[in-house]
RNA sequence: GGCCCACUAGCUCAAUCGGUAGAGCAGCUGACUCUUAAUCAGUUGGUUGAGGGUUCAAGUCCCCCGUGGGUCACCA
């Protein structure tokens, strides 16, 4: 365990102290009559010179003593009022006991009545103070004041990356902007239930531990049952799970939840993230497409009551209709290739090389419409977009478009550079399916990471028949990082992960 | 995994050409009964991320390691 700091051990010392005054540092139980907002309201309503007696709990965030007076900020889940403790109230002793024992930082609970300050601040006059938690380590300190123009600003602000979220539990004490985006992830979650439960979808939970993996394109993290003596892979996706299901007879079918990729982290990758999936029979990706942008338009309003929401100094407006351009038109427009032009893997790489392209070798065609998307049209992408019609050989699981043997019936979403969820016409057709996973069989070696196993299960349910249907993915936490206008995945996920430190090993 | 940048008091940050490591807040002592970054006076607090090297002298220069941030690669 690391040694205490100073400052640490001289609240240590304030327990025992607390205790020899008759004060329980750690009570079992506390009572609170008003939240602070409740308390303010209720003074508000309150008929003239009526007196409004509350007992408030919470963290005490500021102390301004003055002699006999003792003014204080105390913060709860809602926000922050004003205590008054005054020596003529409490008695100069448990004043003094007051400014000795507690600190910046524990949580108390206070009972007084409600009064207005002659700078106008609705406050508790204390007549009792109880202490319900006291605190060893001071918060990080930061304080902040309300400018002349109404503008909040933060002195010392506890705001380094590494230590807020390595110590999440002191950013969100000290960062109420923190707080609040944690707020908006979980709405932003209901809101998508209620959409989606609203059409008839049922929301279901499928194996996170899998012993063939499937449904994208990543390597996976690999894990051991013991008793069984089998190696499990944590999930990379829902797909196969849930398309089973149209099978069994559920038409309409979502789960939201984690994915696990042993990939590169960067500001829009975490290892662990958290994904939404549906599937709905007897639509396809035209469908899927006006029910995704409703969706996400609907969400955004529910969350932030209106569609045009502000990131990182763009003015994104979420409302239907979204763009839609097909893969080929876009990449024409932005890249000056035309990829209907080219067939092959090797006319497609001598037509990029012809641009200043250096396309690697040995990738095959599909691969290489992703580089061009990445490199021309994706950064540049900051309303909404739809890209439709994709190559077949990276997309495995869509159905072929009638008439073009190289291209799938597939979309994904793009918003300010990113992408932000994928979807496509699934593939029903057993023979065909079992041809796809063929070709990707051999499309790698069998060292290769990337190289997937072949789902017979998944096929066999297949040949019992499925439904047409459409299919959707998409990423919560990069939908999350849009609607509370943060520049990084780990602003919106509560525990982004990071290496441990070596002195923790 | 490559490259670039950062790491100094509990927190936020300074420290000129390599020359005694400082400030604000927090803390501690005291004054003060309407304050709100309260104010005023005094004061404590440091293995400068770890280790090694160059030098009379290293927070500063060099090497190596760690952690983070950014970026590239990777990511049907």
């Amino acid at each position: 365990m690391r040694e205490l700091t100073d400052l640490e051990k001289n609240r240590q010392q304030k327990v025992s102290l607390l205790l020899a005054a008759g004060m329980d540092p750690y009570p079992a139980h506390a009572e609170r009559t008003h939240t602070s907002v409740q308390a303010r309201q209720a003074f508000e309503q309150a008929a003239e010179g009526a007196t409004v007696a509350a007992t408030l709990t919470g963290r005490l965030r500021s102390i301004r003593a003055m002699g006999k007076a003792v003014f204080a900020h105390i913060e709860d889940g809602e926000g922050q009022i004003q205590l008054l403790l005054k020596a003529d109230i409490l008695g100069k002793e448990f004043l003094d006991a007051f400014r000795n024992l507690f600190d910046l930082g524990d949580i108390l609970q206070a009972r007084g009545s409600l009064f207005r300050t002659r700078t106008g601040e609705i406050t508790l006059q204390v007549e009792h103070v109880a202490m319900l938690s006291k605190a060893i380590t001071p918060l990080p300190a930061s304080k902040e004041t309300v400018a002349e123009s109404g503008e909040r600003v933060v002195h010392s602000a506890f705001d380094n990356p590494e230590a807020r979220y390595r110590q999440r539990y002191a950013d969100l004490a000290v960062n109420p902007e923190v707080r609040e985006i944690f707020r908006v992830r979980a709405r932003m979650i209901s809101a998508l239930r209620r959409f989606l439960d609203s059409r008839g979808f049922l929301e279901v939970e499928t194996p996170v531990l899998q012993a063939v993996y499937g449904g994208a394109a990543a390597k996976p993290f690999v894990t051991r049952h013991h008793q069984l003596h089998q190696d499990l892979y944590l999930r990379i996706s829902f797909e196969l799970y849930l398309k089973r299901l149209l099978v069994g007879g559920f038409e309409r079918v979502y789960e939201i939840g984690r994915d696990f990729r042993n990939e590169g982290v960067s500001f829009k990758h975490n290892p662990e993230f958290t994904q939404l999936e549906f599937y709905m029979a007897y639509a396809d990706y035209r469908q899927i497409m006006a029910l995704t942008e409703e969706m996400i338009s609907t969400v955004a309003r529910e969350v932030t009551g209106t569609t045009k929401i502000d990131f990182r100094g763009h003015t994104i407006d979420l409302t239907p209709p979204w763009t839609r351009i097909s893969l080929r038109d876009s990449i024409l427009e932005l890249g000056g290739i035309d990829i209907d032009a080219h067939p092959t893997a090797e006319s497609l790489s001598s037509a990029m090389r012809v641009k200043g392209l250096s396309p690697k070798a040995e990738t095959n065609r599909g691969k290489l419409i992703e580089g061009l998307l990445s490199h021309f049209v994706e950064p540049g992408i900051v309303q909404p977009t739809f890209l439709f019609d994709y190559p077949r050989d990276i997309s495995p699981l869509a159905k072929g478009k009638p008439g073009q043997p190289q291209t799938v019936e597939r979309f994904e979403g793009f918003v300010a550079g990113m992408e932000l969820c994928n979807a496509f016409s699934e593939l029903n057709d057993p023979l065909d399916q079992e041809q796809r996973f063929l070709e990707m069989g051999r499309a790698y070696s069998e060292e290769e990471e990337d190289r997937h196993p072949m789902d017979e299960d998944y096929l066999n349910a297949m040949r019992y028949g499925m439904p047409p249907n459409g299919g959707f993915g998409m990423g919560i936490d990069r939908l999350a990082m849009l609607l509370t206008n943060q520049p990084t995945i780990r602003e919106v996920i509560l525990y982004p992960h990071l290496r441990q430190r070596e002195d923790e090993k």
